[in-house]
RNA sequence: GCGCCUAUAGCUCAGUGGAUAGAGCACUGGCCUCCGGAGCCAGGAGCGCAGGUUCGAGUCCUGCUAGGCGCGCCA
C-alpha cells in the first residue's frame, strides 16, 4: 500500500520516459522500496536509479534526475529528492496521514487483511509432541509459532487448518504402559522392576492412581500381560491428551483436529491404502525380506524401508500415509512445524510427497529451533524419559501467557533461543509485550476521555511524529503480507513494537485534548487507528490487547 | 565422516544486496501544574576468521573456527 504507491509513481515516470524514447523499451530491472532507519533518508527510499544505471548505461544520479522530472505530483508525498549514490528519497505529506486514518477506519478490525477464500487451503501441523508425557516448555515455542503462523496465513486470505499428530502407536507408548503397570504393582506381591525404557516423571504415578480411582484394580483381572499393558497405555495416553488440551487451551491454542496415528491411520487402514498407492506409482520393491520405497529417486540419500521384515509398517510408512491423507483431504499446501531433531527426516519426506505425485513445493517444513532452558545460568536438562522437564502449565503460571508468547514470537524460528527461567520470571514485568500493551491501554484510556465531536480535519496531521505514524500504519498491509509470505510472525511482533514506540513518542510530544477542535478530532482518529492496528497485530500473535492494565 | 541451523552491543535478539547496522533489558544523565511515568529524550559499546561475487555484502558464494541438532527394518 505504502511502498506500492511510490513504486507506482516511479513506474509511471519510467513508462513515460520509455514512451518518448528517452529510455529503451523492454522490461526494466526490479528494485526495492524500503523504510530507512534514518529520517534524513526520507520516509521511503527507492534504489531504482542504482539498479537502472547499468541497464541504461548512465550515472545513477542522472537516472534519478530523469525519473524525478517525470514524477507526477501525489497527495501522499510532499517531495522526492535524489540523495547519496543515487537513491530516490520520498517524504510524506498530510495526504498520507489522512489516507492512513481513513484506510484503517475503512478496514474496521480487518485492515490489511486479505479476504478469506482468495488463497490456498493450507494444513499447518505443529507441536505434535509425543503423547507420553505432559507438554513441556519446549513445545511452548512451537505452539506459539504454529498458532501465530496459522493466524497470519488466515489474515493473508488462506483457509487454514491446525492439526496435531498424536504419535500414539509403537514402542514408546508401550513403554509408557509398562511404567504405569510398575506403579500399580509397586508395594504389592507382584511388584516388578522399573522398566528399562520407562518414564521417570511423577506424572506416571499420578496416572496409575487415577486408573485405580476411575477403573479399579479389577479392570485388569483376567488380562494377559500384553493386553494389560495396552489397556494401561491407552488410559495413560487419553489422560495425557486431556492435560495436553487443557494446557494448550490455556495457552490460547486450539487445534482443529488431533490426528491419532493409532486410530486415524493404522486402525482405519490408511497405511495400507497409502502403500497401495505407492505400489501403483511403482516406487516400492522388495529386498532382504523387507519392502523398500525408492526415495532416492526423488532426492533422498538412500531408499527407505516402509514394511519391515516382520511385515509391520515402519513409522515412516505411517508418516507417508499421514501426509498422503492430508492431500487427499483437499489441502493444496502442507506446512509441518518441526523440531530440529526431525531435519534428518526431511529428505525422505519430501521424496515421499514427490513419489505420490504431489508438487514438491507444496510441502513446506519449518524447523523451529530448540530453546535452551537455563535456570540462573545453569543448563536444565530436558528429557521426558528422565522425567526432567518443566511442564507447560507451570511455566505459563510463572511467566504468563502473553509474556511467554511474545517472547517466543519476537524471535525468528530458526534462531536457537536461550531462555533463563529464573530471569524470565524475574523479568516478566519488563517483557516488551507490556510496552505494546501499554500503548494500547493508553489509547483506550485516551478514547474514553476525548469525546467524538466530529471528523476533524485529517489534513492537519502534519507534525513529524504524525507522519511517522501514518507511514507505519500505511505499511501494515505490506508488512502482514511479507510476514505471511516468509512464514515469519516475528516480523509482526517487531512491527507492533515499532508502532507502539512511535505512538509513545507522538503522545509525549503532542496533545490530543486541549488543542483546536479540528486538530483534536483528527488526532483522536489517528490514535484510534493506531490502537486498532496494535490490537490487530497482537491478535495475530495470540496476545491480548487490554484496554486497562 | 556427511547433512541442517546458528555466530551481530554487557545480556536476549531484529535486520526483503544499499546510505552513519537497530530494538528490548542492563547502566548513566535529563523530562509531568496538563490526555496513563509500565512512558519520553539523550549517552557508550557490536556484524566469529579469511577469501570471492557486486557500483555496493551483516545479508549471496567458498573455506575455516565455535556451538546446537540429526544421520536405524526406533518412534
Amino acid at each position: 500500500m505504502l511502498r506500492s504507491r511510490l513504486r507506482g509513481l516511479l513506474e509511471e515516470a519510467a513508462a513515460q520516459l520509455q514512451e518518448d524514447g528517452s529510455w529503451p523499451n523492454g522490461t526494466l530491472p526490479d528494485f526495492t522500496v524500503e523504510i530507512p532507519d534514518d529520517l534524513a533518508h526520507g520516509h521511503l527510499a527507492a534504489n531504482w536509479p542504482l539498479v537502472l544505471a547499468k541497464t541504461l548505461r548512465r550515472a545513477p544520479r542522472q537516472v534519478a534526475d530523469e525519473l524525478l522530472g517525470r514524477i507526477a505530483p501525489d497527495p501522499w508525498f510532499s517531495h522526492l529528492e535524489v540523495a547519496g549514490a543515487g537513491f530516490l528519497n520520498a517524504f510524506l505529506a498530510p495526504g498520507a496521514s489522512s489516507a492512513a486514518v481513513l484506510a484503517v477506519e475503512a478496514g474496521q478490525d480487518d485492515y490489511g487483511k486479505v479476504a478469506p477464500g482468495s488463497g490456498e487451503r493450507i494444513l499447518v501441523e505443529f507441536v505434535s509432541a509425543n503423547p507420553t508425557g505432559p507438554l513441556n516448555v519446549v513445545s511452548a515455542r512451537a505452539a506459539a509459532y504454529g498458532d501465530a503462523l496459522a493466524r497470519l496465513l488466515q489474515a493473508a486470505g488462506h483457509e487454514v487448518w491446525r492439526e496435531f499428530y498424536v504419535n500414539d502407536a509403537g514402542a514408546q507408548v508401550e513403554a509408557l504402559g509398562k511404567t504405569v503397570s510398575y506403579w500399580l504393582k509397586k508395594g504389592s506381591p507382584e511388584e516388578i522392576a522399573f522398566p528399562e525404557d520407562g518414564y521417570k516423571g511423577d506424572y506416571v504415578e499420578e496416572i496409575a492412581q487415577a486408573f485405580l480411582a476411575e477403573r479399579g484394580a479389577k479392570a485388569l483381572v483376567g488380562l494377559d500381560p500384553t493386553a494389560e499393558i495396552r489397556a494401561l497405555a491407552e488410559f495413560a495416553v487419553e489422560m495425557i491428551g486431556r492435560w495436553r488440551e487443557r494446557d494448550l487451551l490455556a495457552y490460547g491454542v486450539r487445534f482443529d483436529r488431533y490426528f491419532s496415528e493409532q486410530k486415524d491411520l493404522r486402525a482405519s487402514g490408511r497405511v495400507e491404502e497409502a502403500l497401495a498407492e505407492l505400489e501403483r506409482q511403482g516406487v516400492l520393491y522388495s529386498q532382504d525380506g523387507a519392502r523398500f520405497m525408492r526415495t532416492s529417486a526423488f532426492g533422498d540419500d538412500k531408499d527407505r524401508v516402509v514394511v519391515k521384515k516382520d511385515k509391520a509398517p515402519t513409522y515412516f510408512a505411517a508418516d507417508v500415509a499421514y501426509h498422503w491423507d492430508k492431500y487427499r483431504r483437499g489441502f493444496s499446501r502442507l506446512i509441518d512445524v518441526l523440531g530440529p531433531d526431525h531435519h534428518g527426516y526431511l529428505g525422505r519426506m519430501r521424496a515421499a510427497v514427490a513419489a505420490t505425485g504431489k508438487p514438491a513445493e507444496s510441502f513446506e517444513v519449518v524447523l523451529v529451533q530448540w530453546i535452551r532452558l537455563l535456570r540462573d545460568g545453569e543448563l536444565v536438562a530436558m528429557s521426558k524419559r528422565a522425567g526432567d522437564f518443566v511442564p507447560l502449565g507451570d511455566f505459563l503460571q510463572e511467566v504468563g501467557v502473553d509474556s511467554a508468547r511474545f517472547t517466543f514470537l519476537l524471535r525468528s524460528p530458526d534462531s536457537p533461543l536461550d531462555f533463563d527461567l529464573a530471569l524470565a520470571v524475574r523479568e516478566s514485568q519488563d517483557n516488551p509485550v507490556y510496552y505494546v500493551q501499554y500503548a494500547h491501554a493508553r489509547i483506550a484510556s485516551l478514547l474514553r476521555q476525548v469525546a467524538d465531536q466530529g471528523a476533524g480535519d485529517l489534513m492537519l496531521l502534519s507534525e513529524p511524529e504524525e507522519l511517522l505514524l501514518a507511514r507505519r500504519l500505511l505499511s501494515f498491509p505490506e508488512e502482514l503480507a511479507h510476514a505471511a509470505e516468509g512464514r515469519a510472525p516475528h516480523h509482526i511482533a517487531h512491527y507492533a513494537m515499532t508502532l507502539a514506540q512511535e505512538f509513545h513518542a507522538f503522545y509525549n510530544r503532542h496533545r490530543v485534548l486541549g488543542v483546536e477542535p479540528a486538530l483534536s478530532q483528527a488526532r483522536r482518529r489517528l490514535a484510534a487507528a493506531v490502537g486498532s492496528v496494535l490490537k490487530e497485530s497482537l491478535g495475530l500473535l495470540g496476545v491480548s490487547a487490554p484496554d486497562r492494565m
